[in-house]
RNA sequence: GCCGGAGUGGCGAAAUUGGCAGACGCGCUGGAUUCAAAAUCCAGUGAGGUUCACCCCUCGUGUGGGUUCGACUCCCACCUCCGGCACCA
């Protein structure tokens, strides 16, 4: 018998498949199709085996996909702009570009050494500007819709590099290079209009029933939709002078008007515009604006963590609070969130536990407006926390004694009459900011001209390409500000002198709509032909990190909605099934380089062959479960391939010397009948396993667990019959196909040297018989008070009347019950007794 | 801090979703084979007790409560770890 040489078989069937194109497809409008994706990958530098994990996930799926008859689409590709190479330039003096480019060689080449089964016909990098300018194209249309638009916003500042630091650049609230502390600066940058499919996004939640019930909540969350209510406070001047103020009235977005008589003050967030206003008023301008530029240069982490103190800021000034009539203070404070709401909240520190903690701080009243329906009465006066549940109203004027339910409604009816307020649904999803200070990402496609203002580039000068010089030291302002041939241009619109957006486009841009291109990637025309892209998608499999549960994924489809409305996709929601995978850890950490801790793959793969890595990473734990990497049980799957790799050959050789082997079901003896039930129960087991449940790990232990029971009938059975090989012969190829979603390489060669020449994906997922499969006789626990007593083996076809007799016969029940009388008896067909005695 | 997860033998895990806790694999122990070793094959392996062969009993799924005939699974509180928090991707 030959021995098994995996490096000698992966190169001789990769390089069938390379040169039979057996993994390339196109639209075929009479079979079913299967989109199975991957996230695409970052190209770092190598691949590690927790990227791998990914990859051999969606090459399970998208194997078994094709023997089960679909034309499956199953491309990769390479989210090839972002900050990482930029860093390698700066750092090493290696261009972007050819950081990029090494690293997907070297990726890609390990991807083939894995034999995933990608179509890699249609592969693309998102620096190629075949691709990028189909960004620049989307962003026009988004622009021309009022879906993209430029405004001031806050961006790290490191003021030594004079640079634009990304949050991971800023290591606590220093720059990453120089540790300089970092500031906030504004710039003028575009922002996407997401918000606008705020509404859109959550309801199509709804649709996504085969995504984990985690992200959904995740995203549900992210979105934040609250219904409540806007109200105006009216501010008053208590000073001597009783000087007027510019703005007088100030609005707060509320879900809590039930508690609004005990708003005793209001909290402004440090960049509220009224904050700049009013220090010019203040009794010390000078101190106040120090104490303000205090609050707005903390780090944004550690304000964003909660890791700051609360602070407060008097301002001296006042407003109305429009239902008690009472003037109340206003107060800055550092943990009030510019962003959210109208970045001013009222503050009701008995029914709010940081309003409560800022009021017990700086000796605020602290008044109890709502008492709960059940327990004893709460007072202000000795709270030890907030009180957050909702309760009946008191000293609300006349909305006490309502229900906080009733009170939300009729109060909000109350402010809208008054003119003093509206029912209003606020979102905590923010728009998107693309703008990128960068150099590797794709140009926004804009000029400004001093005579026509903002700009954008005609589709047909599109793209915009990068240019291929620019210095990267890391300071001054961004790479392509420096490149003079780049910012100068025309302007569009009169012809005169312009210059160029400088920024680049965020690289979650070139994340959100990749898998359309794959449908048509060498379009040069269209980012993707419609009829293309409608037969393939949506998404049939999608699969890649939790990290990416938010961004990436609400991102995506808030860009499926924007194509949907330019009439490019049918449908609503890309992708209809997603598997979120656990990452792999090393030493309770994330793989990364700067860690140190990761595994190559190539090293596994030089000593134990792809197969025995691919079916190692699919046992070790369930897809979606994160794990902890060791190779200890890898020499474990090599050895089972070995085991695999003799029993079949054996096989192979018995039926190459034998005559026609036939399965004639009458001639079999129990041992051959009990084997052939344990081969159709594999395959009823397997093909659950895979799909959908995507419980890999089971699966190979399924399959684990045929090879056993083979090995003991061929231990039992001396002298080979044509009836005990035909069994043997079902059992194995049934073997040989369900494992070649997961060791590819080894099952074409086992297939083949069974004697069948068209491969496994001709031969087709294994058929199963219910018939054969079904058992004949069961095992049922017996239980005495839920404590397993005896086990019966009965006939399968045992009515409930009969098992429940036989259990209350045994002599361990017997023994267990006596002395006590039978309460009831729980019997659950086919599964347990259970027998209550008192 | 907020949002979302996870926690089961010495280790990775399983339990088809409220019904036999620990399938399958790693490791370990013993045996067969071998001059010997590797490889291979076979058997055993949660802890404790009682037998010291068979049987049998008790405990046991992060911690503490609860619901139920029955809880790894559901509910409440807590502990530890992981992911995300909008410029890492």
């Amino acid at each position: 018998m030959r021995t098994y040489e995996p490096k000698i078989i992966e190169c001789k069937w990769q390089q069938r498949w390379r040169e039979t194109l057996a993994f390339e497809v196109n639209e075929d409008p009479d079979r079913k199709k299967f989109y199975c994706l991957v996230m695409f990958a970052y190209p770092s530098g190598h691949a590690h085996v927790g990227h791998v994990r990914n990859y051999m996930i969606g090459d399970v799926v998208a194997r078994t996909k094709r023997m089960l008859g679909f034309n499956v689409l199953h491309p990769f590709g390479w989210d090839a702009f972002g900050l990482p190479a930029e860093n390698a330039a700066i750092e090493h003096g290696t261009h972007p570009e050819t950081w990029t480019r090494d690293n997907i060689a070297h990726m890609k080449g390990q991807l083939q050494r894995l034999g995933i089964s990608y179509a890699w016909d249609r592969e693309f990098a998102t620096c190629d500007s075949e691709y990028y300018r189909w960004n620049q194209w989307l962003f026009l249309k988004m622009y021309e819709r009022d879906l993209a638009y430029r405004r001031r916003s806050k961006v790290n500042w490191c003021p030594s590099c004079q640079t634009v630091l990304a949050n991971e650049q800023v290591v606590d609230g220093g720059c990453w290079r120089c540790s300089s502390v970092v500031e906030e600066r504004e710039l003028d940058q575009w922002f996407l209009r997401i918000t606008h499919y705020a509404q859109q996004l959550l309801d199509g939640i709804g649709e996504l029933d085969e995504w984990p019930a985690k992200v959904l909540t995740m995203q549900r969350n992210w979105i934040g939709r609250s219904d409540g209510a806007l109200v105006q406070f009216e501010i008053v001047s208590l000073s001597d002078t009783n000087e007027p103020i510019a703005s007088d009235k100030l609005d707060v977005f509320t879900t809590r008007i039930d508690t609004i008589f005990g708003a005793t003050f209001i909290l402004l967030a440090p960049e509220h515009p009224f904050v700049d206003r009013i220090a010019e008023t203040s009794e010390t301008p000078a101190r106040f604006r120090e104490q303000i530029k205090k609050f707005r240069m903390l780090d944004r982490t550690a304000r964003m963590t909660g890791q700051i103190e609360k602070e407060g800021l008097e301002t001296g000034r006042h407003v109305v609070n429009p239902f008690t009539g009472e003037p109340i203070p206003i107060w800055v404070a550092n943990f009030v969130l510019a962003e959210y709401g109208t970045g001013a909240i009222m503050a009701v520190p008995a029914h709010d536990q940081r309003d409560f903690e800022f009021a017990r701080k700086y000796a605020l009243p602290v008044r109890v407006v709502i008492q709960p329906d059940d327990a004893g009465r709460h007072d202000g006066a000795t709270l030890k926390q907030a009180s957050v549940e909702p309760g009946h109203l008191v000293d609300s004027g006349e909305f006490s004694g309502l229900s906080s339910a009733n009170a939300i409604a009729k109060m909000t009816r109350a402010a809208e009459q008054r003119g003093i307020g509206r029912a209003q649904v606020q979102f905590r999803l923010k728009d998107w900011g693309v703008s990128r200070q960068r150099y590797w990402g794709t140009p926004i496609p804009i000029v400004y001209c001093d005579a026509c203002g903002t700009k954008p580039v005609p589709y047909e000068d599109l793209p915009v390409e990068l240019p291929k010089v620019a210095e990267f030291h890391g300071s001054g302002t961004s790479p392509l500000a420096q490149v003079s041939e780049f910012v100068n241009t025309t302007c569009p619109a009169c012809g005169g002198a312009a210059k160029r957006e400088t920024d680049t486009m965020d690289t979650f841009m070139d994340s959100s709509w990749y898998f359309y291109r794959y449908c048509d990637s060498r379009n040069g025309e269209a980012p993707f032909d419609v009829d293309k892209v409608n037969y393939w998608a949506p998404i049939d499999f999608y699969s890649g990190g939790i990290e990416h549960a938010i961004l990436h994924l609400v991102y995506s489809r808030f860009f499926c909605r924007v194509f949907a409305d330019l009439g490019l996709v049918l449908h609503t929601e890309p992708f209809t099934r997603l598997l979120t995978q656990g990452m792999v850890l090393r030493d309770g950490a994330v793989m990364s380089k700067s860690k140190g801790n990761v595994v190559d793959p190539d090293e596994m793969l030089a000593t134990y062959g792809a197969d025995a890595l691919r079916l190692y990473e699919m046992f070790v734990a369930p897809p979606e479960k994160e794990i902890e990497w060791t190779d200890a049980g890898l020499e474990g799957s090599a050895r089972f391939l070995g085991r695999v790799w003799r029993l079949v050959m054996s096989v192979a050789e018995a039926l190459a010397e034998s005559d026609a082997v036939v399965m004639d079901e009458t001639t079999l003896d129990d041992c051959a009948r009990s084997l052939r039930r344990k081969t159709h129960q594999t395959i009823r087991r397997v093909s659950q396993d895979i799909e959908p449940r995507v419980h890999l790990n089971t699966a190979i232990s399924a399959l684990m667990e045929l090879v056993n029971e083979v090995y003991g009938y061929r231990k039992g059975d001396a002298d080979v019959t044509v009836m005990s090989l035909a069994v043997q012969k079902e059992a194995v190829e049934a073997l040989v196909l369900m494992l070649s979603p997961f060791t590819p390489h080894l099952s074409e060669e086992l297939w083949e040297a069974l004697g069948h020449s068209d491969g496994v994906v001709a031969a087709g997922w294994p058929a199963f018989d219910p018939n054969v499969a079904r058992a004949d006789e069961l095992v049922v626990p017996v239980q005495v008070n839920g404590r397993v007593r005896t086990r019966l083996t009965v006939d399968a076809e045992l009515s409930v009347a009969e098992l429940e007799r036989q259990a209350l016969e045994d002599p361990h029940v017997v023994a267990h019950v006596s002395g006590k009388t039978v309460a009831r008896v729980i019997v659950i067909a086919g599964k347990l007794v259970n027998i209550v005695a008192r």
